[in-house]
DNA sequence: GTATATGCAAAGTCTTTGCATCGTT
DNA sequence: AACGATGCAAAGACTTTGCATATAC
């Protein structure tokens, strides 16, 4: 974990609760929202309060290092960010969300560039639907 | 109007309310949050109440007549559906967002048909960046 | 006339903030 | 030792809901 190193840098200071958060984003199997980020972290060594998760993860953020996607239910769910710009596909059914890579995104940025007028910083691409598992079921609506 | 005419389709009656609520999407020259649609609404004719543009919008997205959009500020905005499936961009600068048409939003759908299993209903895609204008100007963060 | 929609106010979620205390540098 | 971070609780922003009344059909 070189996040320690990223805050020094900054002049902010690595806390346990800091070095917490981060180890949860890092071993989650999928985006967490920050009640999740608490429950799984609260097993761990100290207390940790929510209100810190809140303020950690919008740190994380404004560094770079973790993400914030909008999956439409009204909460932000977080990542690691990663070097490459996959999209998400959010299953209606049983509420998976998974990646998809590509190069959509890049695409996009590409399209943008030429002479649109427009900087892209960032692009969140996120698609609704039914995964093969679900699609294959009678439809849940 | 033919929303009037959908929603007795569907056995579900048109109040002055409901019609203000679309009117005021309508003629919106961009996306309004609730509490936006009822300012603006709350101009017309009857008396309008904030949790009735709530329920209104709920109606209308479900019956695929109004879209919602999440641009990452916490708030949803709506708009009326569009046949074209334009996407946006938000400028950080001055968070003027605009539509910009483009095959991308099909070419996601396509991709995924071929062979990926995943069935698409909704694609949200969102750029935030700055507009020309905003780039020109010293950045603002 | 009847079932549905509205208004109002209260409650619910998710998130942020103020402030005293704790802890990293 | 100093300043930033945490915990706690309260407040804030947005949205939903319960219920009596009004109203579209």
């Amino acid at each position: 974990m070189d996040v320690a190193q990223r805050l020094r840098e900054q002049g902010i200071r690595m806390t346990p609760q800091r070095r917490v958060v981060c180890d949860t984003l890092a071993r989650a199997d999928r985006h967490l929202t920050a009640e999740e980020v608490h429950a799984r972290a609260s097993g761990d060594t100290p207390e940790l309060n929510l209100a810190s998760v809140y303020r950690t993860l919008a740190l994380l953020g404004e560094l770079g290092l973790a993400r914030q996607v909008h999956f439409g239910d009204g909460r932000s769910h977080w990542e690691l960010a990663h070097p490459d710009d996959a999209f998400h596909l959010v299953c209606r059914g049983c509420g998976e969300v998974t990646h998809h890579a590509g190069d959509l995104v890049d695409r996009v940025r590409d399209h943008l560039a030429r002479g649109h007028g427009f900087t892209p910083e960032g692009v969140d691409l996120v698609v609704r639907g039914l995964c093969r598992d679900c699609a294959k079921r009678p439809s849940p609506s």
